[in-house]
DNA sequence: TCTGGGGTCCTAGGACCC
DNA sequence: TCTGGGGTCCTAGGACCC
């Protein structure tokens, strides 16, 4: 909790949907309904006009058809969402460095880390306001909801708490008053479970939260949910607004309109989604050790199994191999609905079959301009998956050997100086008599 | 015509090492 | 011969968020 309300939080209204009104005019006042479309999609965003007729997130479309049949029902143009979410995201970071997303529509905005000359509830309402009228503007006539107080806590909260389009300030000293007569669900992180927990020793409210003791908490919640709950409950948040956080895992799931019994398709499907892994993997320079296979069978329980490897890969048939190699573990002769694969233990590195490298170094070769860009990629790494005999070559440079593990191999670049390694260090001794070839 | 897809964090048990 | 903890890694599942 600060002295100062300087936490703000921006909540685009009805993001999808209203991307979608905005883009088509004709859907603009109308029911629109953005999410999975097919026979077991939900509801992802609904527009207010439909929220009216009782549609809203997480409902299944089929059941939005019922309550709401003349809306437009659309898949969604994530292309789309991306660019007016970067639109308002630049835009945030206009007036503070310290901005953290948390989806494509909501962001927290430290505003300590700004220039500003007036951090008093008024200052930061002239703000505010202000920043609501350029949301509009560069995301082409959205609205948002904005929250500000004096911890993520409370300015997400206060965000809640007039949409759409609203503004609210919680001036510091006030934040108790305005909890405790509110339902726990108020509170992020206390969903359906948490809160029959918490209904069974007599919680509904946050006063009534307040009143229960730490230990108490920690019996009921377990350790980390009973102590971050005790504080909450005080208004207590310290949380730092973070701008740049490193993703952990990345996946791709999908669930069929029918169950899948035979085992080549789900062979192939699994093969399917483990090359869409692979391609976001390269795309974000990256690769992970464990592996992870999600089945959800036809009634609807929920399985994974994961396996991590002896290092990172971005290769997409050892993901495949090893999410069907998980695939087999488990009885599907029922029937799935739903299979995800994906990759964690994310190294910000790239492993390679060095074998099949060569494309890849020239793909990545750094702009002779770059120098910054330049210094981290004339350091890689290789993982060499137990091959007898490795070698690898950019422009001249060569290494070779046998062994098994991590070797890091420093090449020359064109900027500089001619293609050629430089130096070379493993992790597995039989490695270390990696050498350059001989002279040819 | 039940229940998406992309994530994060936490827990608990077992293996393994010191 | 029997008995320890602590720390870390891995795995499976669950709660939660948007």
């Amino acid at each position: 909790m600060r002295a100062e309300p300087t936490i703000l939080h921006v909540d685009l209204d009805a993001f999808f949907a209203s991307v979608e009104q905005r883009d088509k005019p004709s859907l603009r006042g109308k029911p629109v309904v953005v999410g999975g479309i097919g026979g077991r999609g939900v509801v992802a965003t609904a527009s207010y006009e439909a929220r009216a007729f009782g549609v809203h997130s997480a409902m299944p479309t089929a059941e939005a058809r019922r309550r709401c049949p003349n809306a437009a029902f659309l898949a969604g143009r994530f292309h789309a969402y991306r660019e007016t979410s970067r639109a308002v995201m630049e835009l945030l970071r206009g007036i503070s460095p310290l901005v953290e997303p948390l989806s494509l529509d909501e962001a927290f905005v430290d505003l300590s880390a700004a220039d500003l000359a007036d951090a008093s509830v008024a200052g930061v309402s002239a703000l505010a306001h202000e920043l609501k009228e350029k949301v509009t503007e560069v995301t082409g006539g959205l609205t948002g909801s904005v929250g500000i107080g004096s911890s993520k806590f409370i300015a997400k909260i206060a965000s809640e708490l007039d949409k759409p389009n609203g503004l609210v300030v919680i001036a510091p000293g006030m934040e108790q008053d305005l909890l405790r007569p509110m339902q726990v669900t108020v509170i992020p992180g206390v969903g359906p479970a948490t809160a029959e927990n918490l209904r069974r020793i007599g919680v509904h409210t946050v006063a009534d939260l307040e009143a229960v003791s730490e230990d108490e908490l920690v019996r009921v919640l377990g350790k980390a949910q009973g102590h971050g709950l005790y504080l909450l409950a005080r208004a207590e948040d310290d949380r730092p607004v973070v701008s740049e956080r490193e993703a952990k895992s990345i996946s791709v799931e999908d669930t069929y309109d029918v169950d899948h019994v035979d085992r080549r398709i789900l062979d192939a499907l699994v093969d399917r989604q483990a090359t869409k892994v692979t391609e976001r993997l390269r795309k974000a320079r990256s690769s992970g050790r464990t592996v992870t296979l999600k089945v959800r069978l036809h009634d609807f329980s929920t399985h994974t199994r994961s396996a991590t490897l002896p290092g990172p890969t971005d290769d997409a048939r050892t993901i495949s191999r090893v999410a069907r190699t998980l695939l087999a573990e488990l009885d599907t002769s029922g029937g799935v609905r739903l299979l995800g694969v994906g990759v964690s233990a994310l190294a910000d590195w790239i492993q390679d079959d060095l074998f099949s490298d060569a494309e890849d170094i020239e793909e990545e070769a750094p702009e002779p301009e770059d120098v910054v860009a330049l210094a981290r990629l004339g350091e890689r790494r290789y993982w060499l998956p137990g091959l007898d005999v490795v070698h690898t070559e950019h422009g001249q440079g060569w290494v070779w050997g046998s062994g098994r593990g991590v070797v890091t191999v420093r090449f020359e670049t064109a900027a500089t100086g001619p293609g050629r390694v430089l130096s070379f260090a493993a992790d597995d001794p039989a490695l270390q008599q990696l050498r350059p070839p001989p002279e040819a």
